[in-house]
DNA sequence: AGTCAATTGATACTTTCTATCAACACAAGA
DNA sequence: TCTTGTGTTGATAGAAAGTATCAATTGACT
């Protein structure tokens, strides 16, 4: 399966930088994996009380800089955190149950080019996020087409 | 000037909406208008010192609500906020300085009509920040540049 | 097994933002 | 002008996300 293969991209990418493989931290990768449409920091904290508040926020810092986690900040709500593959990607938010979605589209990377050329700054890097609604069509995420 | 105009339309919207035109929020509009390029919500309470911290962020949160401030979260920092016109931008922010410009691209608009015909669900809303590097080219906003 | 730096959890703190509430301001009517 | 009602304000306290500190513990390596 994704998931087991997510969660050892992740251990991989701690070992590599010198980081250890700790308990908290294979806890909280493991549930974030099952967690795959997101979850917040509290939630996490709740899911795990036998891990301290500040390692969980620490550990979702830690696997953020390793590039293995997302955040998305709702705006609104508390920021979501979800486990990525590594790589760029996109998120999409269900404004109707608040599904995350994970996405990725080649028009997209090819039109972020194309914006480059149309402004003076070197572009570095970009972030999309899509507000969807699932009511009138088919979110893949989205409880209320039981799909999940 | 753009300026005046700016700060005449969100008192036009308060107005229409049935909100008062207050001293505090007179003020605020004004620092806004005057901080284009952002403002975070400590430096506003700081510059404003006779403005409750309270009526600070009740404020923000109303201009926000009539659709003429946006609210950039820079991940990391503390959000930006800035007066806008009406309708529909998005941000670029510059790595190197932290300067925050407003921009609307034509082909951001065709990207979205891509995307929504790529998928499935219907396309609510987006948002689209940019991150890019005035030190490699001619960053509009960037003090480095001498340009303001 | 022993060493030692990395990591942890408890605690206290910072920061952003919200809730509460008494005092105030302003517009409209008596 | 006095009154009444509602919108607004500022002070205060509090929520929620996240960070700093530091003694105790753990995991990787020999």
């Amino acid at each position: 399966m994704m998931a087991m293969e997510q969660r050892a991209n992740l251990m991989a990418a701690l070992g590599e930088r010198g980081y250890r493989i700790t308990v908290p931290r294979i806890m909280i990768a493991r549930l974030l994996e099952r967690k795959h449409e997101g979850i917040t920091a509290q939630a996490l904290c709740e899911e795990l009380p036998e891990v301290g508040r500040a390692t969980v926020f620490r550990t979702l810092k830690l696997f953020l800089e390793v590039g293995m986690l997302c955040k998305l900040d709702t705006m609104g709500g508390a920021p979501i955190y979800s486990l990525c593959e590594r790589g760029h990607h996109h998120h999409s938010v269900c404004v109707a149950c608040g599904a995350v979605e994970e996405f990725r589209l080649a028009t997209i990377e090819q039109l972020m080019r194309a914006i480059s050329n149309e402004i003076p700054e070197q572009v570095v890097s970009h972030r999309i996020e899509l507000y969807v609604d699932c009511l009138y069509a088919d979110c893949k995420s989205c409880p209320h087409n039981g799909k999940h």
